[in-house]
DNA sequence: TAATTTTCTGACCATATGGTCAAAACTATG
DNA sequence: CATAGTTTTGACCATATGGTCAGAAAATTA
């Protein structure tokens, strides 16, 4: 925030307008990408002037930082819930699930997502080789665990979930191309895609 | 070509820096995307002045739809030789493998590409819906007779063929991800990547 | 309702960016 | 080597863009 004030209590007011603003930005950076995107876009976007958007954010960096610190917050979530609490398939089966839903309900975040990481991650370096890489290392032993056990046929543990996010993510990422594809058929495509997917884990993993 | 000569046949200068502004840009518009991308960016990458440029290309947009032209022609290539000409597992394998190996010797193609498609593939929507269309139809119906034969287990074709695409490609536009998480073991991963899709695909598809 | 604080805007600025152009530098060829 | 053609450049231009600021308008509080 700007001028506004950071240390007292938010005014509704305040509220407000911060969230229409990054509810536009979100739309304009996972579209065009940090560079690409424009305050007068997402001024015209979210109906807000540009002094004013300055009014309550001190540039262009603090939004986007604002946007990616949220999308982090929320982004590793479904992974974290994987746990060795019920059958080890429906456990990796179930992720796979909660990940496409969130491909489904939050498109444009996977899109700020992915073009962070298209450009370089020059912004968030640092939470991938730090809690990403902590939380991916927690969950591989997990599977490795599953592996030893035999509860799960062997395959590499990190190229496992590389192939979960790939294959989920893309049908946020590379919408314009799936419904392209199905054409007639897109509007199932989510319902296609979890049975398909589900159908390949399971027969990948089912020792 | 701006006033170079579009008509005869180009001289070794026209040919030579050609190539190298396109060599630069696809650089800089892989990383950046379209709006993101500068015609300075290519200009100092390429070590050609800006004007110089211009004189060789009609404009920023010349030179992205060029780039975008080029991809497009070799891009589906590795799906266009998926017949059925040995095992069907095998030939899958196999596309996978040529597929994994555009990500690993092609990156930039792979992201520019992918900042298209993000983006809402403004410029290649026709390709799309077009080209890139008839073919996964073509080849999802040539699946599903392996499938009829009962030669491969019941999937979608085409949601087997995105899954291919999203996991070969995760290893080029992601790649920064892949590397700070697989860090020290990250020089092997695109091999450790060809072992780990082989051993899920023919999970996936052997009957 | 008057005083105070918060919110908002128009006008403005410096820099970046895509693009132009006339002329200079260079190259190929008769 | 002179000349015709090609390539390159510096200086420029119009517009876009991130950002500032003084003051007006609106909301809140006394």
């Amino acid at each position: 925030m700007a001028r506004a004030a950071s240390t007292k209590r938010p005014t509704r007011i305040q509220r407000e307008k911060t969230e229409a603003i990054l509810e536009a930005a979100l739309e304009v950076f996972a579209t065009y990408g940090f560079r690409g995107s424009t305050l007068d876009q997402i001024a015209a976007k979210s109906g807000i002037s540009k002094p004013n958007i300055l009014y309550y954010f001190d540039g262009k960096e603090t939004i986007h930082a604002k946007l990616l610190a949220r999308l982090l917050e929320t982004w590793l979530e479904p992974l974290e819930h994987l746990s060795d609490a019920g059958d080890p398939v429906d456990e990796i089966c179930a992720y796979v699930g909660r990940k496409l839903a969130m491909s489904r309900d939050y498109p444009r975040e996977s899109r700020l997502f992915a073009n962070e990481i298209l450009q370089g991650a020059p912004r968030i370096v640092d939470e991938l080789s730090g809690p990403l890489r902590y939380l991916t290392d927690e969950k591989a032993a997990l599977i490795q665990g599953w592996i030893n056990a035999g509860k799960i046929k062997a395959i590499d543990p990190r190229h496992l979930i590389f192939s979960i996010w790939a294959t989920t993510q893309h049908y946020a990422d590379f919408d314009v191309q799936v419904r392209a594809v199905l054409s007639d058929k897109a509007d199932a495509r989510f319902e296609q895609a979890a049975e398909f997917l589900d159908t390949m884990y399971r027969a990948t993993l089912t020792p």
